[in-house]
DNA sequence: GGAATTCTCCCCACTTTTCCCCACTTAGTC
DNA sequence: GACTAAGTGGGGAAAAGTGGGGAGAATTCC
């Protein structure tokens, strides 16, 4: 499994490019071929998995069961979203339109490393976001991971 | 696991990178091989952990379900501000622009060995915050060790 | 159906940052 | 007091990030 982590501000080009910071390329398992699935992120921003890390999560939502509503309702958010993207020869991924539109994403982009897939956020959207989320990390920890 | 101990004060260059203290390096599980994550610590440092020991911490974090709000924003506090860094061949690490800011550490950095991780700290914050902490040892041994 | 426009992708070029290596200074040891 | 190891500083090659040109495919418009 993949494991990425770590921010970096970069900036999106006239093309609608980024790219994906090296630390997190060489995380990359060769498996993933270069190539990642975005789609929408909770919290306004973009996911962007792996290749191979998208494929369990297929396999995930392949198993829902499709008669009850809200299921088949999930499904049809996440997939309608989903785009397939590969890195050109200078690292970088060009973002579909309908997706920096959703985040909201101009010239710069704000890349966060989330375990198993990338973050892209806008930069000011996140700096909110985290205005609003001001519960300490021990506070956090101990709700999630505690007992 | 590695037992770090002790303190000293080293100076950051102007490239941004600092020694590791010899006796710190020498402490270091093989298996570690001279690679470690930084991450923000509790109290304006930043918190160095050998690379076998951070292994398992980011186990913890990928067993968390991101469907889980709470879960899903502590793995994003954690990881955007994680960095692999590995010793040069002076046995010094270059800290992360974001982190040093964070910890305001400036040309001088305070380490520190604290049993499974390695502290960085900016000396002065450090004197303050021994300042605004005065229990005495011996009061809190007993609160946290006590009984 | 054909022409024009747009879009996408690949490639090249430039700038900045990072990393590796060499060298000097200081401290500690025999 | 010389030798060795530890800490500090800097130069230069390599890699990473950024921007843009141009060929070819797709789309649109007449």
């Amino acid at each position: 499994m993949a494991r990425f982590k770590g921010q970096a501000e970069y900036s999106v080009d006239a093309k609608g490019r980024t790219a994906i910071p090296a630390k997190m390329r060489s995380a990359l398992s060769p498996d993933a071929l270069g190539t990642f699935t975005l789609t929408k992120g909770f919290e306004q921003c973009i996911y962007v998995y792996p290749m191979d890390e998208w494929k369990i999560k297929e396999e995930e939502y392949g198993n829902l069961n499709t008669n009850n509503r809200d299921a088949r309702h999930l499904v049809r958010m996440i997939l309608m979203w989903a785009e397939e993207v590969s890195l050109d020869g200078q690292g970088r991924i060009s973002l579909p339109k309908a997706l920096s539109d959703y985040a909201g994403i101009g010239d710069k982009v704000l890349i966060i490393g989330a375990m198993d897939r990338i973050e892209l956020w806008n930069p000011e959207h996140f700096a909110t976001y985290l205005l609003e989320h001001t519960d300490d990390q021990e506070t956090l920890a101990e709700k999630v991971m505690g007992s």
